[in-house]
DNA sequence: ATAAAACTTAGACCATAGTCTAAGACAAGT
DNA sequence: ACTTGTCTTAGACTATGGTCTAAGTTTTAT
């Protein structure tokens, strides 16, 4: 005996109304069900909605980490498409980060803006410059 | 005479339907139109548009923005409150940035698992370790 | 003068990702 | 026996952020 959806919901953060959405959605046809018919999670089903999780929080569509399951399921005829995945993967994120510093910065600047605004009670005595 | 809404397009990256979007949601109170009901995007509209782009970039939704956006629209009575906003949002993109490096030791790790897997024609020849 | 290009609006429509409802099964505790 | 808690499903509904359509105006080029 696995985890039960409540335990698979302490282990991952993700909701259980969310996990059974993925479950229709077809991004879990590995879980099996016991003979209650309730969902039963073994340590690889956890290990795969971490997986989950992290690609769609990193922007990965839904449909697309289904297509990405199934080439999981379907063994190692799609090694390197799988591989060509996580490549990829890897550079959305590193833009996203880089795209992130960006407006770290924009937002920093209007940080400093405001500081001195608030300090000086209006926003006409802070330059342009500070805002933009 | 300002940018036509092409121009704005141009200087922001936000398709034009975006645009008249985001103005029909109330998100661009400022934007004057010239005597043919054109819209006429001045210095400043364009900066609030790329501001605004960062926000939604960096989670906020349009709902939150448009209360931004009033916020500036009410002058100085608000500059505490768009000081504390950025502050937050300084956090929420601090937060993804970690989360998102994160992200990609996961990824790596499965690129390296891959590599290994594709190299031996099976990920059966895998460690275990490599795929957690 | 007429056709093409760029703009406008209201309102309908769509995609994604949930979220909720209703009806029911089963195990454990009183 | 019966209530409480946890689980199941199908299918309806919602929220967000657009995206498209239709009908119309004005400017510019041929």
């Amino acid at each position: 005996m696995g985890l039960s959806i409540s335990g698979a919901v302490k282990k991952t953060d993700i909701p259980a109304t969310t996990i059974r959405y993925y479950d229709k959605k077809g991004l879990l046809p590995f879980v099996r069900h016991d003979e209650n018919g309730h969902r039963d999670f073994t340590k690889h089903d956890i290990t795969m909605l971490q997986l989950i999780s992290c690609l769609k929080n990193t922007g990965m569509e839904l449909s697309h980490i289904r297509d990405f399951v199934q080439m999981c399921q379907d063994g190692d005829t799609t090694l390197e498409e799988r591989l060509a995945l996580f490549e990829h993967q890897k550079t959305v994120i590193e833009d996203r980060i880089k795209q992130d510093q960006k407006y770290l910065q924009t937002v920093e600047h209007k940080i400093n803006y405001y500081k001195a605004a608030c300090a000086a009670g209006t926003e006409d005595a802070v330059s342009n410059e500070d805002c933009e």
